[in-house]
DNA sequence: GTCTATACTACGATAGAC
DNA sequence: GTCTATCGTAGTATAGAC
């Protein structure tokens, strides 16, 4: 995963990952059916792992709307903070780059991340975007929550250039929290906004 | 450009660009040195592409701004539509997946980028920020200017979701318009709101 | 189920004719 | 300045021992 994620498909040998692993390379024949196989391996365990961490979260949140003791709002807020987290810690690193990756040119590998994660959590958000923004329905309500989301994966799709912009080498506890504050503001005016 | 950007450094071969090109694979290290020479030149074709259809905008905005024929807020909104509209138009499919994979890793072929464009881009986009924003300034100002512009940066970056998610498999005039109007209308909540 | 050894292909770079 | 031919290396997949 973290090889495919740093030189790309093409760009990762399986003699380099054998090697990583300690194992021999005919390893990858015999366990995954080949390179293309390891990779769609890599790809399944990114989207278990994502879902494990996120979905939960979003879950209760929704069922706290729906009971009454969360706004729509805070709810967005808290689950667009919560990606924010996992965007900027740096465990998520191989996993947004594969992800990135994956979609300039997306195939199989692809399917399964969006079946997996990337549908059930972007649909949540619609929902709960459309709680707040009545003003709004269908394609255009579809628009504007996914405005919302993409500030936070630009926060790992165009990291580098982020870093230049802000002038900062390492990315340390309060720097995350300052980023963070500034998205969950955004989204609160955007969530604020009527046609 | 093509092949890089659709195959990554390592997947593309100079073979098939030399087929792709009509020209001798050997032309390739007598013209550029070799293969990471021709990729620098790709590179630096593209920050040029990119700064000669987006700087004298942004430049002839700011100039506006000054004289007072044009609002700081209006401005950054047209600078964002300027952006949105090339992100979404199938010309920067090639521009913007080279730039999303050098950003995972980046190397020199980043620091020519962003020398080229991104910073003189983002540079003037935070300081209209600022000018309407006056309650923020440092970091923070950056940081919700990235989140701005963040927006735009997903329409290519997360583009094979954002499709699936609009139910699109297309990309017509008439969803370009709609996404467009989305983000700039996002942005000017942003913008409106005071911390 | 994991290893070593190897077959076969494709890679980037280079030499040398023109 | 561009071509063809070729070199050495590295790629994936496979065969077969254990």
């Amino acid at each position: 995963m973290e090889q495919f994620a740093e030189y790309g498909f093409e760009g990762t040998s399986t003699r380099a990952i054998a090697a990583a692993a300690g194992a021999a390379m005919s390893s990858i024949t015999y366990q995954f059916g080949g390179k293309e196989g390891l990779y769609l391996a890599a790809a399944d365990h990114i989207g278990e792992q994502i879902s494990h961490i996120q979905l939960p979260g979003i879950i209760s949140a929704r069922q706290a709307v729906d009971r009454g003791d969360l706004s729509p709002t805070d709810a967005i807020v808290a689950i667009l903070g919560e990606m924010a987290n996992m965007m900027l810690d740096e465990r998520s690193e191989s996993w947004s780059a594969f992800i990135i990756r994956e979609q300039q040119k997306p195939g199989e590998a692809f399917d399964r991340l969006f079946a997996c994660f990337i549908q059930p959590m972007s649909e949540s958000m619609i929902e709960l975007v459309g709680m707040v923004r009545t003003d709004l329905s269908g394609r255009k309500l579809r628009a504007v929550a996914t405005g919302l989301i993409g500030q936070v994966i630009a926060l790992r799709s165009a990291r580098a250039a982020m870093m230049r912009i802000l002038d900062i080498s390492t990315m340390g506890d309060d720097v995350r929290t300052m980023i963070s504050e500034a998205i969950t503001a955004n989204a609160r005016a955007i969530l604020q906004a009527k046609g």
